[in-house]
DNA sequence: GAGTGGTCTAGACCACAGA
DNA sequence: CTGTGGTCTAGACCACTCT
């Protein structure tokens, strides 16, 4: 691992001086070149560390004026999962907080959506995963998975008891590039009433992605199903290339 | 307005290679000192284009390797919308086939929800809208939107038959800033059943958002309602700062 | 070692907003 | 006119991957 580049160090500043209040909703930050002569760096690297904090929503530039605190969102609140987030559940809602029940952990070889999903041939096996995700003990998400077990090896009921997430990162030091994810509400099927307790024809939330790694190969095709009113699907955006 | 930036003029032609079949998917792109040769820019415009088109997810890149074509998306489908674009579901779908009803248009003082979430005082009028937008003749959304009458004047039924978004964008020339939207799952309530024509306690998928203008303001707060499995949100994510 | 993308700099010029 | 952010350059060095 490389020491972190300037631009993040400066933009984790930036941030906790947002965060800790120095600089405020709607007030102007101070202005880039002064930033640079503070913190040491170029003018652009403070540009590329305010660039990043206003595609995570932080701030907002306005040209001939000035950067300004955002502040925050009165519609946010705590049943709110961002959408766009290469995290694992745990990571996301505190690891003590999370347990998962495995419904169903099979190997097998795909059938032709999954081939197409995860540009595999139908002889190369995957892992079929069904776990219930619970947060504090009530269940919360019902997880369908597959990923080729070529790309994951020594995939265990261990690691599906915690999280597959770090798995992927920390032990086989795998990286997400890309996931496409699309948001669908549908009705609440058996398997939702048996491990949801969802009721028959309830309306679900469901989120079905595709996760590619950073060298272009899929490595996930999953769907995540859970009650209405009880999480929501989160998405920032912001006007900038 | 300003000759387009060189790495925006970079990009489309990039873009347009990438569309054209002259780079394939899984392939490598020319390499930046390549790229910027033949195109008679610095290596940091085509990075910069490069780092824009990555953010689209049409392509990745590995350091040490190359920059390469992401190719199709096997899921993606015809009934996805974007759930990070500013631009009107008219330039969406096409201005010919969307047509809106107007059920709601009146001006009024904002309740103590909408003062909160356009940081309006009591005594600032909002529009409040209701339409149902349809496709090809069709019920597909049902929209309730408010917005700050001092921010968005002389709107009329003539626009509102249209395109809202282009009004803001073309007549007054409003540049948006940030969208905060939370996709969630509903019932469908009375109003559903009345314009959706869907069934008590169906499904409904709803976008819930605020969107600010690049000044910071606060310009719409709105929900937008549309039948399970009529139309899905979608969002691209990508593992660069 | 060769070739790739990633970062960083100093300096320059431009567009835009406000006084 | 001043001060802001936006763009662009040439050149340098580094980290990473593959041979």
């Amino acid at each position: 691992m490389t020491a972190e580049a300037k631009y993040l160090k400066v933009a984790r500043i930036l941030q906790k001086r947002i965060e800790d209040g120095v600089y405020k909703p709607q007030t102007p930050l101070p202005d880039q070149k002064t930033l640079a002569e503070e913190l040491h760096v170029s003018r652009l690297t403070v540009k590329k560390a305010l660039d990043g904090l206003q595609r995570k929503g932080l701030v907002y530039k306005e040209s001939g004026l000035g950067t300004f605190v955002l502040g925050p969102v009165p519609i946010q609140d705590k049943f709110d999962s961002p959408a766009n987030a290469f995290s694992g559940l745990a990571n996301l809602l505190g690891s003590n907080e999370v347990t998962s029940d495995i419904i169903e952990f099979n190997v097998e070889f795909p059938n032709e959506d999954v081939q197409h999903y995860l540009k595999l041939k139908s002889s190369d096996p995957v892992y079929n995963i069904r776990r219930l995700r619970r947060l504090e003990g009530k269940p919360l998400i019902l997880e369908h998975t597959f990923m080729p077990v070529n790309l994951v090896p020594d995939l265990n009921e261990d690691i599906l008891h915690n999280s597959i997430y770090n798995y992927l990162h920390h032990n086989l030091k795998l990286k997400f590039g890309v996931a496409y994810r699309k948001i669908k509400a549908t009705k609440a099927d058996d398997w939702d009433q048996q491990y949801l307790q969802a009721k028959k024809d309830d309306p679900i939330l469901e989120l079905e992605q595709i996760v590619w790694l950073n060298n272009g190969q899929p490595v996930e095709y999953s769907t995540s199903r859970n009650r209405y009113n009880e999480r929501n699907y989160v998405v920032l955006e912001t006007n900038s290339f």
